[in-house]
DNA sequence: ACCAAATATCTTAGTCTCTAAGATTTTTCT
DNA sequence: AGAAAAATCTTAGAGACTAAGATATTTGGT
């Protein structure tokens, strides 16, 4: 490629980068708010929803975890996702204390129907690459979740106001289950 | 290319881009809420101030409307952001009404900083494609955030939980600046 | 020029979410 | 078995957001 004036340099090209990913993480941010508001949700309920849809099924504890929030916060979200119906608690047969969080399928629907006009609109613009092109995106993409995730782990890490003590320590005693055996 | 069976036919690919841009939504969320966490900001307020950032000063109002939030909680994002010197207030010469809300410049260092590892991260992974392959990405980015803002701006429209009416019409009645004169 | 209506922001009361800490049940370890 | 650890729930208090009202300024009609 050309290294003078007239095609952007490899610099502009990486400064360019930087730049879209901003602006494209704040669109998500403010789209992601749209959906929640139009399914009636909180966005920490959408979030934990969106987690659910994604990684599958998983306890309450580890939704926790993921999302930084106190386990009393994701008593609250959990109570409120059930009660829209989005999701539904189960019992951990291995585990009495656990309770494990799984959508309900048929509410991908309800979502799903949100998200129709956004995934035409998507398909519309994939149009416009060749295959090879996509491949080369859609590698990129992935790529891109990864450092996200990674960044998100360090900045927690070292950061002054997590919410939840580095998962195994805790300040002092958590306690109980709804549950009566 | 190919239309059989090893290499991944076009409506694959266009299955598996949709299934990543929900992938990475997902994680741009996190990492976001995870920013304004070492910041000691409040998710919103984060938001707001990266608004500000993308598209320059605006008026409180304006960015009431942007985010959908009421002109109440905007009066509050702004009032955390101003005691956090993220942002500050200044008098619109044109129209004695209005606040004018503008990114306090050295605070793009203190946020500049915590994606310093992000940054180098992204231009790490940049390193992997060509300019030709790039300057597709940056294209596919581009329009991907157009897509989001106007898919953003069709949920608000139709939505039932909007928070503010569609500028220009208010249920009642606002009211007054805190200026003296 | 004047007055009413519209506009921009701020303020307040009440609702709801989140954190911190404690409560309760179950599991693990010694 | 008994003590400590772990998972979730509960509760009290802090704080954000909405709805509605308050106040200052501008606009538009007469």
């Amino acid at each position: 490629m050309s290294v003078s004036s007239d095609l952007p340099s490899r610099a502009e090209l990486l400064r360019e980068m930087l730049w879209a990913g901003r602006q494209m993480s704040t669109s998500t941010i403010m789209l992601h708010q749209a959906v929640a508001d139009r399914l009636g949700l909180h966005p920490t309920d959408h979030k934990c929803a969106d987690l659910l849809h994604i990684n599958g099924p998983m306890t309450a504890g580890e939704l926790a975890d993921l999302t930084g929030l106190t386990t009393g916060a994701i008593t609250g979200v959990i109570d409120r996702l059930e009660a829209a119906d989005f999701v539904r608690r189960e019992d951990d047969p291995d585990d009495r204390r656990r309770v494990i969080v799984r959508v309900v399928p048929k509410s991908l629907h309800r979502v799903g129907r949100l998200f129709q006009s956004l995934a035409a609109a998507m398909v519309e613009l994939c149009g416009h690459y060749t295959d090879r092109e996509l491949a080369t995106i859609l590698d990129f993409m992935t790529r891109s979740r990864e450092v996200a995730r990674q960044e998100t782990m360090k900045l927690r890490q070292t950061g002054p106001s997590r919410k939840r003590e580095a998962s195994g320590v805790r300040r002092r005693r958590p306690a109980g289950p709804r549950r009566v055996g």
